[in-house]
Parts: structure tokens; C-alpha cells; sequence
DNA sequence: CGGATTTGACCTGCGC
DNA sequence: GCGCAGGTCAAATCCG
């Protein structure tokens, strides 16, 4: 991904008390105030021309807006330094005056233009993170396709860890594909993700006949259904996450005592959003949620409000999970435990929030489970804040050092079950696709809307 | 009284 | 084909 980074641009600006030595060195004395802003120099065009070339060769965009933007503060302050100049330099305050307004409109100016410049490079840097989530979901429809069906050795495939669902593996669970690490075989699908969004246009619980609720047909292919699975602790037996739910049965399941309830999405007739939850039989204290579906209706605002942020957050994960693979994120820092199960008919996205980061253990892992845990520097946008990280922080996350910032941050996050509900949601609607009948709101985030609403349930 | 929950029966898919 | 297990239905029950 190309980094663009503001530093770089700083390093152009020279001091603007050097420049007014060369204009104006008679009031420079008195200029030459503490200016708590370094001060951008819009004049040194040599150097300037050098900087900005190689700036030029990493951004080889024709109309760069950032540099559009510094050609008119340049003009502004050309103007008022030409009329700067005309002032006769015997009027020494007179010209003290001016020096000071125009020293002021420089500041002002520098503001402005470090303010665009920040948010050029979020601009950026969005633009690249959403280049390559596309291309990494295009990468990874495309492989399910082409091996939804290939049988993979099975061995230990019955595993503990499988959340929530926790009968036995059946052979389905051998029909496993690959995740984009596996880069083969991408011929053969011009458009994958348009057959994704096809495939995932409907979708509802795997073995449900149900005719009330029936909207998948059985020769699809099997990999249009995602399921998310959050692991949090609470002793409520329900997470709130911003929908109404109705819960329709409940199953005590095999190799676990504790029941598994079944809801169903209420806020719109014939919603097919569903969702399990049960406690974990080792841990009761921690609830297991599984969501699947698309919401067919707009959602709360308080509920796509988080829904946005965290989709951006799951967007970030599942880039993550692509460009890396899973035995290189064995040192990073979690934020928090995902785990994306390739158990087929219904790859899993599972994500544990009950770990501590600091004191992280992998889960063990199903047999053909790649742990994909979230990368720290999606942190900044998980809660809806879009906090851009210093340079430095981000790259020390990225040198997979721990910091008080890891630490702070997942702490609050994990605290907050509602949130794990929520990025849940997002990653389901990032894999899931989209129905196409959502409207803006549930369409960026079609799964359950999750929000941090009290009692919504 | 209406909506939500409970719970036993039923359906379906999978393994043997 | 049979049995098992997961998932759903729908009548009964509960609750505000």
C-alpha cells in the first residue's frame, strides 16, 4: 500500500523567519517571535521543486488536490507579501505592524494547510485501504467458487474449539477452501464478486426446510452463507447489539448442557437474520453469539452509526487476513481474537473477545482454521473515531510491539461486548455480500445493525 | 389481551 | 434405509 507520509511534506517547509530575513531583515528582530507552529516556507521554489518531484514520483496523480490546494495559499500569500514589500522601510512600526498581520495570515494559512494535508492523507489512505479489501474479497469469492467442493484431509477436524456450533464436524466440514492466502486459481471467474453478491442474495439457517422462512435454494453453492461468532463474556443471556429479537426455539446440543437459543429478527417482517446463542461449556460466563443473514430493512441510526465504523474495522480485518499469512500473525497483537473457520457449509468468523491481548494464548484452532487476528492499526477507526494514529505509534504496531496503546485500546474494546457484536456484524456483511435490497445504511452494514443500545433486545 | 417465551414434535441432512 | 443431531414450527403458557 502505498504510505504517504506527512512527514515528507514537512520536510519542504522551511521557517518562515529565515524567509522574512531575506524580505525584510530590518523588522526581523521584532518579527521574530515564538511561533508555536513550525511555519511553512511557500517560497523556496528550488527546493521545493526538488521535494516536490519526488513527492510526484510516489503520488503520480495529475491533479494532486493537496497541491492544488498549496498553489492558491501560495498565491494568498504571495499577494500579501508583495504588498509587504512596497512599504517604505522607514516606517519602521508601520512595517512591524503589517510584518505581524502578515506573520498571522502565514500561521493561519500553515493551519490550513497542514489541516488539508492530514486530511488528504486519511483521504489516501481510505482510498487504498478500500482498493484493497476490494481486491482481496474478489480474490477470496473467487476462490471459494473454485473450491467449494474440494475435499482436504481430515484428520482432527473434531475440535472443541469449533464456537458455538459444537456438534460433530460432518463431511461438509472437508469441503474447505482456501483463504487468500492461496493465491491459485483465480481463471475462470471474470466477475466473482458479482456471483458473490448473487449468491448471498438471500440467505437463511443451513438445514432449515422452513416455509415461512425458506429463501436459499438448495443448488447453490455452498459458500454463500457466513456465519459470525463472537465470544463475550456476560452474565446477561443476551447481547444487546441495537435489533429486536424473537427467539423461536431453544436445543440443548450435543457436548453442551448449557441450551442454545434461537432468535430471529423482528424489526421487519420476514427479516432473514437469525442468531444463535449459547454459553460456552467451559467458560460459563461467556455467551456465544452466531449471527447470519442480511438485514432486509433500514436500521436504527444509533445502530449503523457503529455499524459503519465497524465495517471499516472488519474491512481491515479481512484485508489483513489476505495479504499475510496466518502463521505470520502469530506475534502481532490481537484486536481481539478472530478466528475465521473455513467449516464449510458456513465459513466462520469467530471473534473472541475474552482474551486478554497482554496475556494472549491462541485458542487452538480447528484443523483448517486460519487465525486472523485483527492488525492494530485498524484501531483507530474500530469505535467510530477516526483517530489517525502518529506515524510512529502505527509503525511500532506494526514492528508488533506492544504499547500502552494496544493495551488501552483493546482493553476498552473488549470490555464492551457490544462492540464485538458489532465488528460481528460488519465482517458478516463484508463476506456475506450484499442483498442488494438494503437501503444505505443497512447495505454498509447489512447483518444485524449492531449499536450500544440498552436493552434493545 | 397481545406479544413474547417455552417446549415437544417435526423436518432435513448426514453418517453408517 | 435407519438413526442421530441440528434447526424450525406451532400450540401452550407466561407476562406486562
Amino acid at each position: 500500500m502505498e504510505n504517504h507520509d506527512p512527514r515528507h511534506e514537512l520536510t519542504l517547509l522551511r521557517s518562515t523567519d529565515s524567509l522574512r530575513q531575506e524580505l525584510n531583515p530590518t523588522v526581523n528582530a521584532k518579527v521574530h517571535v515564538h511561533s508555536p507552529i513550525p511555519e511553512v516556507d511557500f517560497f523556496s521554489l528550488p527546493k521545493n521543486t526538488d521535494t516536490d518531484n519526488n513527492v510526484n514520483q510516489k503520488q503520480p496523480h495529475q491533479e494532486d488536490p493537496h497541491h492544488r490546494h498549496t498553489n492558491v495559499l501560495k498565491d494568498l500569500v504571495d499577494t500579501a507579501l508583495n504588498l509587504n514589500l512596497t512599504c517604505p522601510t522607514s516606517d519602521l512600526s508601520k512595517s512591524a505592524a503589517k510584518d505581524e498581520n502578515l506573520r498571522i495570515l502565514l500561521n493561519t494559512l500553515q493551519k490550513e494547510l497542514l489541516r488539508v494535508q492530514e486530511e488528504n492523507c486519511k483521504l489516501k489512505t481510505m482510498l487504498d485501504q478500500i482498493t484493497k479489501n476490494y481486491h482481496q474479497l474478489q480474490l477470496f469469492v473467487a476462490l471459494q467458487k473454485q473450491k467449494p467442493y474440494q475435499k482436504m484431509e481430515t484428520n482432527g477436524m473434531m475440535c472443541g474449539q469449533h464456537l458455538l456450533d459444537a456438534r460433530p464436524r460432518t463431511k461438509l466440514d472437508a469441503k474447505v477452501a482456501s483463504f487468500p492466502d492461496d493465491t491459485s486459481g483465480q481463471e475462470g471467474h471474470p466477475d466473482p464478486v458479482e456471483d458473490a453478491i448473487e449468491q448471498s442474495s438471500s440467505q437463511s439457517w443451513g438445514s432449515s426446510k422452513s416455509p415461512k422462512f425458506e429463501e436459499s435454494k438448495p443448488s447453490e453453492l455452498p459458500f454463500k452463507k457466513t456465519r459470525v461468532s463472537v465470544r463475550a463474556r456476560s452474565e446477561a443471556p443476551l447481547i444487546s447489539d441495537g435489533c429486536q429479537w424473537r427467539k423461536y426455539g431453544q436445543k440443548i446440543a450435543k457436548g453442551n448442557p448449557c441450551p442454545r437459543a434461537y432468535y430471529r429478527c423482528t424489526m421487519a417482517v420476514g427479516c432473514p437474520v437469525r442468531k444463535q446463542v449459547q454459553r460456552c461449556i467451559e467458560d460459563k460466563t461467556v455467551l456465544i453469539t452466531t449471527y447470519e443473514g442480511n438485514h432486509n430493512h433500514p436500521l436504527p441510526p444509533s445502530a449503523t452509526a457503529m455499524a459503519n465504523s465497524t465495517s471499516a474495522a472488519a474491512a481491515m480485518f479481512l484485508s489483513s487476513s489476505g495479504s499475510t499469512s496466518a502463521g505470520a500473525f502469530s506475534s502481532m497483537p490481537y484486536i481481539p481474537m478472530a478466528t475465521l473457520s473455513a467449516s464449510a457449509p458456513f465459513p466462520t468468523i469467530t471473534l473472541d473477545m475474552t482474551t486478554n491481548p497482554m496475556q494472549l494464548h491462541r485458542v487452538p484452532s480447528p484443523v483448517f482454521t486460519s487465525s486472523l487476528p485483527l492488525h492494530a492499526s485498524t484501531f483507530p477507526q474500530l469505535l467510530g473515531h477516526p483517530i489517525m494514529l502518529p506515524h510512529k505509534v502505527t509503525h511500532l504496531l506494526d514492528q508488533q510491539q506492544p504499547s500502552f496503546m494496544t493495551e488501552t485500546m483493546t482493553a476498552a474494546i473488549a470490555s464492551n461486548p457490544n462492540f464485538t457484536v458489532a465488528l460481528a456484524a460488519a465482517i458478516s456483511s463484508i463476506i456475506g455480500g450484499n442483498d442488494g435490497n438494503n437501503n444505505n445504511a443497512a447495505s454498509v452494514l447489512p447483518l444485524n445493525g449492531a449499536s450500544i443500545l440498552p436493552g434493545s433486545t
